[in-house]
RNA sequence: GGUGGGGUUCCCGAGCGGUCAAAGGGAACAGACUGUAAAUCUGUCGGCGAUGCCUUCGGAGGUUCAAAUCCUCCCCCCACCA
């Protein structure tokens, strides 16, 4: 017997609204039942935004029940209109080709390659033909209802204005409701909260067409503290490709949350009982510390395994110092607890994680400038702001702050053919010398 | 198609012949304070080894000793009318 999904879901902050949340509670605990999510293709990689969506699907297969990710290759050549001010950028099918091969890969990841049921919407929806649709589905949707919607309301009063083919969206993703339900028996939908007209849109087709009655559940926008959407950092988003957001900075993403995000994101982002993420709440001023060391490893373990979270968790430790990690504060976690004590303090170990640039010995022998090498190792985008950064005491190398922006550096500063070169507080960079 | 209003540095937004690399705010970055937090305060915030030089104000030309500011053409956006 399956666990109840829904109650999971709602403890662990991840329900907004819910269409016959009764019937639904019912359903979820007394039989398997198949549900679905849409990803957008729109770039090749998903990124901590998507986190809500993947997580409920892992809880969803962890309950017993049957996720089915689907990658809109088909939608994603509409463009999804739901609380967007401006009009999405059409993309062209190489390029969606290209982003649901790289979402698929990592939603293997946290579902367990082959276990979870993946399918893209383009391999029904561009075999439609527009006068069988029109005729078959078209007469179920009423433009007055459509127009009402929240999700187009603000582009209908936008100045942009909303174009026929996005507004034919929603009635695209309704079919795919109806496709799934046909071929997989799915019911339910969920998605993010811009998402609750498509997803009642869909409910109701599927009513309509299948005679079934199906469920949808919207999850809540996740916001920070301070207000702002989750997930996005002054590089931009974080994403889930290591290639573009590196297991470090993932892991220091994690590790910057708010005090007040920890334990709404560690039961919204770990997979850590809940019992004991109710007893972070307890918590106050540093002590909170131990709770984001958990928060950022565990992430970092779902996103990127087990040992990149290990070396994240690490290089962190020799940066900015252990942060212990009491016995019993989120005991089912297996992020490391001690201090530094096993880690060796050798900096070739460090250089792991941290980004590393290799130069050419020769350029030390009379001396490079400091504001050179920082400009070298890409700690600032200019040499200009690599002068100021330098100049407001904000350079270091090998944790000696630099007093002048030009000061030679110089092969004694070498320590085994490597040097650490530190911006402001939080960003570090290894070199290490080229002998050609 | 007509009439009117616009396009300014990452974003918003002032400037409307020289004193403009361009006010103000936001974001961002650095410093102090700290807990790798928040808040606060200070500084920086086009490029350049740099009391100066170079490139920017939708695009292309032009007037002028001098143009983000004036003129011409073009592109794009918005409002109202049709």
């Amino acid at each position: 017997m399956p666990e109840n999904l829904f109650a999971i879901l709602k403890e662990r902050g991840f329900v907004d609204n819910v269409t016959h949340e009764e019937e639904l509670g019912d359903l979820l605990k007394s039989q398997v039942v198949t549900g679905y999510i849409g990803f957008d293709p729109t770039a090749n990689s998903l990124h901590v935004g998507s986190l809500v969506p993947i997580m409920s699907l892992v809880h969803m297969q962890r309950a017993g029940h049957r996720p089915i990710a689907l990658v809109g290759g088909g939608t994603g050549l509409v463009g999804d209109p739901s609380g967007k001010t401006e009009m999405r950028k059409i993309l062209t099918l190489e390029t969606v080709k290209e982003n649901v091969e790289g979402i698929r890969g990592q939603l293997d990841r946290f579902l367990g390659p082959g276990k979870a049921i993946m399918v893209n919407n383009a391999d029904w929806l561009c075999k439609l033909n527009y006068i069988e649709f029109l005729r078959d589905y078209g007469r179920h949707f009423s433009v007055n209802r459509m127009i009402k919607a929240e999700s187009y309301r603000l582009r209908l009063e936008s100045d942009e204005g909303l174009s026929f083919i996005e507004f034919n969206y929603m009635c695209l993703q309704s079919y795919d409701f109806v496709h799934l339900n046909k071929e997989y028996g799915c019911r339910l939908q969920m998605g993010g909260a811009d998402q609750w007209g498509n997803i009642v849109s869909g409910v109701d087709l599927v009513r309509r067409e299948c005679g079934e009655q199906v469920f949808g559940i919207t999850f809540p926008l996740i916001t920070t503290a301070s207000g702002a959407k989750m997930g996005k950092t002054a590089a931009g988003a974080v994403w889930l490709d290591p290639e573009r957001t590196s297991p470090y900075d993932y892991y220091q993403f994690w590790i910057n949350t708010h005090d007040a995000d920890v334990g709404r994101f560690l039961a919204l982002f770990t997979l850590l009982p809940m019992e004991e993420i109710r007893q972070v709440a307890d918590l106050t001023g540093a002590d909170l510390n131990a709770a984001k060391t958990v928060l950022a490893y565990e992430a970092t373990r779902l996103a990127h395994g087990e040992g990149e979270a290990m070396a994240a968790w690490e290089a962190a430790v020799r940066m900015f110092g252990a942060r212990p990690v009491p016995k019993g504060l989120l005991p089912s976690s297996s992020a490391p607890r001690d201090g530094s004590d096993n880690i060796p303090d050798d900096q070739e170990a460090a250089g792991e994680s941290t980004p590393a640039t290799a130069l050419d010995a020769s350029l030390f022998e009379k001396g490079l400038p400091a504001f050179e090498l920082f400009f070298l190792a890409g700690l600032a985008g200019s040499k200009g702001a690599t002068r100021r950064l330098l100049e407001q005491g904000g350079g270091y190398i090998n944790g000696q702050r630099l007093e002048s922006f030009d000061s030679p550096v110089m092969l004694e500063h070498f320590q085994d053919g490597s040097l650490v070169l530190r911006a402001g507080k939080k960003r570090y960079h290894r070199i290490t010398l080229d002998r050609a």
